[in-house]
DNA sequence: CGCCGCTACAAAAACGATTAAGATGTCAAT
DNA sequence: ATTGACATCTTAATCGTTTTTGTAGCGGCG
């Protein structure tokens, strides 16, 4: 039997038993007449191959439709180029969050293209609770990239303090490599924006205490400080992220102080949405009456009316990144810098914040 | 030297190097003077094994922190415990969709109760390009939930055909589970609650030509009729999912006709952002002027003003119910029932939609 | 007593890849 | 001719499981 026969042999009883009959090195070197070794060398390029061999077994390895068997090259090696993701949706402050989502998305894309697959972590292995440690351990994952956690959370400090190369989001630990995003120039943008359109009696209601928050009014502080600005202590309030519904009261309380801000900063723009609806129901109007700002400028800002003033956070550059330095940190680990990486956003001009005259 | 001492050398090894220092069931093998095969069958609860030793091998696998070894087992069983998940987020209606990321979120959980992880499905290996499903065989993935894509593409239609257990998520192939919200009944409950309300111009702007779309064209033409409506052919209109100007136009368009609509129905409730902004535009108010319901059931729905009437899809259960039903095909594929299963969904009553006196 | 059947374990062969170490052949230099 | 260097390939061990087959011991039964 001639070789094209022998391949229509090998399709046919693929196609017929239905099973894509996973083809193995050990096959391709029966077929091409040499150890599996070579076949092994020959498709991972390494320097001891003739090349004549070597173009012939990766022929015919495309011509049998080979594929890697990632578990025994994950059992031999160690590496499974596969790396997880610690994303924690409690009160849809995650996935459904839509930052998030496009930062993971990015991520996706980054270490895909990189070879990378991903994969969520979670606190179980079979049917037993776990840690997330443990998990990763289970799964032999090359890396992790964590976000949108507590991170105070004892068994993400495990995770953060084992020997597992990690990359965090918008939270920096000693020693590891952090993707953050610009909070500090970005509330700062908004603050300065606000006041070269005239505003100086500016409130801030952010989000609860997290280091994105700490970052936030260190900005927010810092440029009114820089602007020469004395904000009252009571025009900056804890509210919640992405709960319109409490920003919207906090909102109602500030309007009805005795000097009322003029511009009120949100934590995010679907938080903003709260705070419009209760200038509204006050019978107020945006921007003519209050002038307010959103963050993160997610598509959202761009649709409601009025569009909001609002500060983009560049998903697309920190999903990417944190992928791409988590790959650098797995694969050159001697030179991959443990290092703080602040990406920056964009101010994104709404309709939201008025021209105040002076 | 004893048991006890041997364990805090084992540990005081593991912290000394940093690395967890993987403990194999030869290691537990060792200890408890058996031979792995033992260890095997006797964490995997094989009847072959005493009770005394069982209980010795389990309580010393705690005590050295064994975790399975996920490749080994991968290699020698074939199943992997990871389910892939085929979603695809071309111009944002993937992860950035609310609804496809609750669901994912759900089926996320769903599948990590039951010990599958979840792992996205992408289209290399490596770093070469290849189909989604020879990247399903390359990770020896257990089965996939396929949702949010374009599943006339050729490599989709691969992926479905295959002898891979397969869930498709809100499209239906012959002989594959699919799990579909329940558009047609959704369509036709928004159909009848805005007649109920006194409507009977009612106008629909649907999405593009998808399974989906279909099933709501369905379920709306179905409903008039059953109402006795009569509804002009230009009070039909394509639009594009997701897409708050598109949608807008629309609405412009059909509030421009000779006899307008008292009543549209949009494809969603983010495109249904931009209807209420149109409808604004042209100096009159919802719903007052004119009525508005979306579809979904987003968070966003229900805290924009006025607060839409829409028809929640429960992502919850959807999600749920296709991780489930995957894993049981995976699990007894004698029994599974290769079926459609639709989840229903609810009303959720709005501002957006007004009271006619007729 | 001898045999059967049972329980409880061990031995060993896989799964499919990687890789160190060894083998072979060729060719140039001495 | 001998040697060494080099290129090219093979052998064989190994990763950590699972699973089939084998076997020792023991009690019961005819």
């Amino acid at each position: 039997m001639g070789y094209v026969e022998f391949a229509k042999t090998i399709k046919q009883l693929t196609q017929e038993a239905g099973q894509p009959a996973m083809v193995s090195m050990k096959d391709i070197a029966l077929r091409c007449g040499v150890s599996v070794a070579t076949v092994s060398k020959a498709l991972n390029g390494h320097q001891d191959v003739g090349s004549a061999t070597r173009t012939r077994i990766c022929n015919m390895a495309d011509e049998m439709g080979y594929l890697t068997n990632s578990a025994a090259r994950a059992l031999k090696t160690n590496r499974t180029y596969h790396i997880g993701v610690l994303f924690v949706d409690d009160r849809r402050s995650g996935l459904g969050h839509e930052y998030f989502s496009a930062v993971l998305n990015s991520l996706k894309e980054e270490a895909e293209t990189q070879g990378y697959d991903i994969t969520f972590i979670n606190r179980n292995v079979g049917n037993k609770p776990t840690t997330y440690l443990q998990h990763c351990l289970y799964r032999n994952l090359d890396g992790v990239v964590i976000a949108c956690v507590a991170f105070n959370d004892p068994q993400v400090l495990e995770l953060v303090s084992s020997s597992l190369p990690v990359v965090t989001i918008d939270h920096v630990f000693n020693n590891r490599i952090a993707v953050v995003s610009d909070n500090v120039n970005g509330t700062g943008a908004l603050v300065r924006h606000v006041f070269a359109l005239g505003h100086r009696r500016i409130a801030f209601i952010h989000g609860e205490r997290t280091a994105v928050t700490e970052n936030r009014l260190v900005g927010f502080y810092r440029a009114c400080g820089e602007l020469g600005l004395e904000i009252p202590p009571e025009y900056v309030l804890e509210g919640v992220y992405h709960d319109p519904d409490r920003c919207g009261e906090l909102v109602q309380t500030l309007l009805r102080l005795p000097d009322p801000p003029t511009c009120i900063l949100l934590p995010d723009d679907f938080s903003a949405i709260g705070g419009l609806n209760a200038i509204q129901k006050m019978g107020l109007s945006v921007p003519e009456d209050v002038s307010v700002t959103g963050y993160d400028g997610i598509h959202l800002a761009s649709v409601i009316h009025p569009c909001l003033t609002t500060y983009y956070q560049d998903t697309t550059v920190l999903g990417r990144t944190a992928a791409a330095k988590l790959i650098e940190l797995i694969e050159r680990p001697k030179t991959a810098l443990l290092d703080r990486i602040i990406i920056p956003g964009r101010l994104q001009e709404g309709q939201s914040v008025r021209y105040l005259n002076l």
